[in-house]
DNA sequence: ACGTTCCATCTCCTTTACAGATGGTTTTCA
DNA sequence: TGAAAACCATCTGTAAAGGAGATGGAACGT
């Protein structure tokens, strides 16, 4: 590494005989030999070079503990837990973490991902700090929302659906003659819902599998329309047309939700106004 | 953790005071609170709670650390090195490999995939502790060889390519007319190689591009048989008849070799081992 | 109300880490 | 070839750190 005892010596500020007995200790609390010393200047052994590396590593977990440390000491939060939703567009997500930790490398992130309505319940009961997702209208006053974007809607069905070849206009009596795949939250107690037409639903908690199903052809549903833009151009789905927004809103808000008795630290307002600054343009 | 401080004592064999006692010079120098001591038991702060993880994954740092001096202070090489000539199969050496890690978690693997002939190099000049590769007419007595399997090689043209409408017998003089792709050693002399017939040949280091050429009709070219099974079975290459294994031999043999002057350690001679006992049929 | 369990703090002792000095060996250079 | 320089191992003494043990006060359970 330095190249001799003495050399390591200078560069730690140590006394040449410091480095050779704490090297001599360890060499025989592993009962190894590290160096071959038979040279003018000690030389690693194989085991030496090998263990070297193992050491860097420790040493550099070390650190990382320590500038974790100083980072919380300088008010930094300890730990930044966000809840996503499951239809949230994942990739501005993405980048906005990405970039978090870039700007804040110390700081530990925890993350859920599930499915609706789970995220406001995190926020609600402490489990996260942040929450990403759509502000149903049970927006309370101890939560604090910010908006992101609109995510816009898409009422879709497989082309193989009778609604696919519907002539007349889709009325909400039509709608509900066919069976409607919704979102639901699991924990929710199953009453009237947000923007239920059909009385006969079936209920998804998980976004990927009502995918599934709707192109399976077993009902219709409304997709975030990032979601279905490739099934959409692919005619693996087909939009229905309605232009009635009583019946079905066209697009739905995306905020960022916190408990309000509990200020955001640092990391947390930086993450929100980088979510803020993210084009979410849709496309995954 | 414990519960208290002085069960942590208890688990840790010490008195409660050095517990007290440690923890309160931490929370000095990083200049942080870890612990609520508000209660009758001191309780993780936030702060203490994600410090304790990270102070963890040091602590996991540092017993792999000692693992691997044990381990090799029991007997075990530092390291292993191994360089595997590109047209190996695959699977069966991610197999030893993933096997080996499993019965040597402390063993240090370092793993080169070259061109041909850089295997046999590397063993050679001491880079590499094994080599797998085929084996050339080069034997000499310093490396030690085991044989693993015989590799079927295929000869393949592109169904676009002269070569495969052809309708007379396959014969040396019909090859040598077209430009042969054939795998070269970029260190070696460019001098009469092996298995070569034609008088144009195109030279390739890397057995994936050669690929590329054949797939594009750019001549014809022997290729071990795993490696084209499924661009034969789809109809992009063609197989060429030639029965006469005097213009190109039917397979090639694999070797494991080390050099004779450094006997092999253990973690080597168990890889050995398991690659003996992998079935290595092919596929992939 | 009393015993138990907990923590903080103090003192004392052992262990560890390091500095400084010494002697021996190898390398370098005149 | 011979002196200077650089290197290492080893020894001794000292400062710092880590831990044991004792003590006192607060919280908890019975």
């Amino acid at each position: 590494m330095a190249g001799s005892f003495s050399a390591a010596g200078r560069k730690l500020r140590r006394v040449q005989s410091a480095i050779s007995h704490a090297i001599q200790t360890l060499e025989d609390t592993q009962g190894l030999q590290l160096f071959d010393r038979s040279g003018r200047t000690p030389r690693f052994t194989e085991a030496g070079r090998v263990l070297a590396t193992q050491a860097r590593q420790v040493l550099r977990q070390a650190e990382a503990f320590e500038r974790a440390a100083q980072s919380i000491a300088a008010g930094l939060e300890p730990e930044l837990s966000i809840a996503v939703d499951s239809f949230v567009p994942t990739g501005p997500v993405i980048r906005g973490l990405a970039n978090l930790q870039l700007a804040f490398p110390d700081l530990t992130v925890t993350l859920f991902t599930e499915g609706i309505g789970a995220a406001e319940r995190r926020v609600r009961d402490g489990g996260a700090t942040l929450g990403l997702c759509a502000l149903l209208p049970s927006t309370t006053q101890d939560l604090q929302a910010t908006a992101l974007t609109q995510v816009t809607l898409a009422p879709v069905v497989a082309p193989t659906h009778p609604l696919a070849s519907e002539t007349r206009p889709l009325t909400r009596d039509i709608l509900a003659e066919h069976v409607q795949l919704i979102l639901t939250d699991p924990l929710q107690r199953p009453g009237p819902s947000f923007s239920v037409v059909s009385p006969r639903v079936w209920r998804f908690v998980d976004i990927a599998s009502r995918l599934e199903f709707l192109l399976a052809g077993f009902g219709w549903g409304t997709m975030p329309h990032h979601l279905v833009e490739a099934a959409l151009d692919s005619g693996r789905l087909v939009r229905l047309m309605i232009d009635d927004p009583a019946v079905l809103p066209g697009s739905i808000g995306l905020f960022a939700i916190h408990d309000r008795r509990r200020p955001l630290g640092i990391g947390a307002r930086w993450l929100l106004e980088e979510l803020q600054r993210q084009g979410w343009c849709a496309k995954s």
